[in-house]
DNA sequence: CAATGGCTTGCATACGTATTCACGCTGGCG
DNA sequence: CGCCAGCGTGAATACGTATGCAAGCCATTG
């Protein structure tokens, strides 16, 4: 079957009325009589036929299409994924898929001039775009896409641009919540893996609702215990290495991420130290490994399907209704085994 | 800036051309003089023009796009998308950036008649199909798929059409070096668990390599440590209870999935049972996870980067030159501690 | 009986690009 | 000096759909 596929004019000839009553018999239109309608509707099952999405996006000027733009540290294709990333990846497509969107997915090379393929280029109604925060919120041709009057959302903090939304997880909270519980576990010398991070200055936050969670407790935190690291597993091991070398004195840690908490774990468990016995440790963001490792991870949970859905509608109602606001969602302690509850 | 986006027109008018001209000079035609060709191209710079897919796709047919469509066995948004299928949606979407290929996403209800959607509205060039094997290949509309003159890939075992190809890895050759490599460790008793799979014929092939290992070792495989499993934790967990509970001897297990093998796993530590000590474990897919486990996870790996590559890789071709055929990737055995190596 | 209005339908056009065809101009050659 | 070849350009059109506008028909009403 290499003919031609069936368009609308086809239909119009075999029902014997114009094509412009196919193309509104199909969309349901009230203007059509429902017995045309009824007949129109048969014959283009019959047919097989389909609307030409591109020619129909031509002439009503919207895709019923959302473009996900994925910013990584490491675009090369040898490097795997951030976990994190990825799960949301998974969220918003079902979210699309619910509101019978199509969704196109790219990687972007932070330094490439990514600005204007999509919206411009009349390929998406809207842009999502998630990416640890400097790669994406420091670029210049962010402040372009936000003047170009495009629709967009974008996964992290909070920012100051006129167009264009922000969702994001309230990292201060999250990062309170672990540190108040390592503390109701009866820890006093709680480290923190993660700061000065210029990957992702959500740690940052996290880092203030550590402190916030000392101050609380009417402590002070021991500017030895906070340490710096990137979200990888090696950098984890390599700060929980430092403490340790140091000779510095802790029960505890919290992790600006699931990884770097791997990492540390892993490091301190070679190095023949219990966890959560001795030391107990604390995650950020429950990707699908930290239920996996032993001990299970006790972390704080970024609600990924929750997170998809926002950024998804918000986004859907942003090109509809033209007006939305920015949005902070709750992350959730998951306890499990690592904090020695 | 709400101004109307410019067309070949606008550029056409300010360099005093036709758009014919405009058009030929945007696409590097030898036609155009280089003069002109640069003073064009210069002025589309200058106004951020960006040629319209939707227009362009329109008049030459095709889109530079790819669809792919994801199979899950349980499409609610709830439930989390298997982690092997993320991964190699993460390699595809590299691959097709490579080839400055746009990529559509989208979860498909296997009930549904999803045949039609994308090829046929004229979505995208050509279909990558993903998911376990039945929820496909079984599938009526697939005929139809492959009897439509449609381009499309499908990862997984080969299968008898006309049109469309497949892409898969050496399941038997796999499920064959998990089980030799334990048995050069000296185990005898191995299991295998996952026979019988509906969700995932793949399986059956890694079953066949787990009796060829043990034929050629003279050893013959006890029925009774042959357990139905599918690729969920829980599953893993009840098929390795339900050996125990049976008072079986058996010191390794041949897992058809890691996370099989995850959570088979962490039931004997439950149990108190040493992995590897008294048993060891190989898994299946090389997830993310394998690696952060405790112990670490040996395990088959599917190499998803180069599955991404060669799926995009033999897409394109088809498109282009209509002419390709099956592929079958060598698994790699990844030995970590699991085995007791 | 004429006028009005509602309900259906068809005609014509626009969306923005890529490409076929035709044409004008320049220079070389007979 | 005239003709032809070839280069560069422009005019016109097609891709398939959605929709504004106009018109036809029938029934109702004054």
């Amino acid at each position: 079957m290499a003919e031609r596929k069936a368009t609308s004019f086809d239909i119009a000839a075999k029902a014997g009325v114009s094509q412009s009553t196919v193309s509104r018999a199909l969309r349901d239109s009230p203007l059509v009589n429902p017995e045309t309608r009824a007949r129109v509707q048969a014959i283009a099952r019959e047919l097989n036929y389909q609307v030409d999405r591109t020619a129909s996006s031509l002439r009503t000027g919207n895709t019923r299409t959302l473009a996900l733009l994925l910013f990584e540290d490491a675009p090369e294709a040898a490097s795997p994924i951030n976990p994190f990333f990825l799960s949301m990846l998974g969220s918003i497509t079902k979210a699309c898929s619910a509101h019978d969107y199509d969704l196109l997915v790219s990687f972007q090379h932070p330094e490439e001039d990514w600005y204007a393929r999509y919206e411009e280029a009349h390929r998406a109604d809207g842009l999502i775009l998630l990416g640890y925060g400097d790669y994406v919120s420091a670029h210049p041709t962010l402040q372009r896409l936000a003047d170009s009057g495009a629709h967009w959302v974008i996964w992290g903090p909070r920012l100051n641009f006129e167009h264009g939304i922000c969702v994001g997880s309230d990292n201060a909270l999250g990062g309170y919540l672990a540190t108040r519980h390592l503390l109701k576990q009866g820890r006093r010398n709680i480290a923190f893996l993660g700061c000065n991070s210029e990957q992702a200055p959500e740690f940052a936050d996290r880092y203030r609702g550590y402190g916030d969670a000392l101050k609380e407790a009417k402590l002070v935190a021991d500017p030895d215990l906070q340490v710096y690291a990137e979200s990888f597993e090696d950098s984890g091991a390599n700060a929980v290495a430092s403490l340790l070398d140091a000779g510095l004195e802790f029960d505890a840690l919290v992790c600006a991420s699931d990884l770097i908490a791997i990492g540390a774990m892993h490091y301190l468990q070679d190095k023949g130290i219990d966890v959560p016995g001795e030391i107990a440790i604390v995650g950020f963001d429950d990707i699908q490994a930290a239920a996996y490792c032993s001990p299970a991870l006790t972390t704080v949970r970024q609600d990924v399907k929750r997170a998809g859905e926002t950024l998804v509608n918000l986004l859907l109602e942003l090109i509809e209704s033209g007006d939305e606001t920015s949005r902070l969602l709750e992350p959730e302690l998951i306890v499990r085994e690592s904090c020695g509850s």
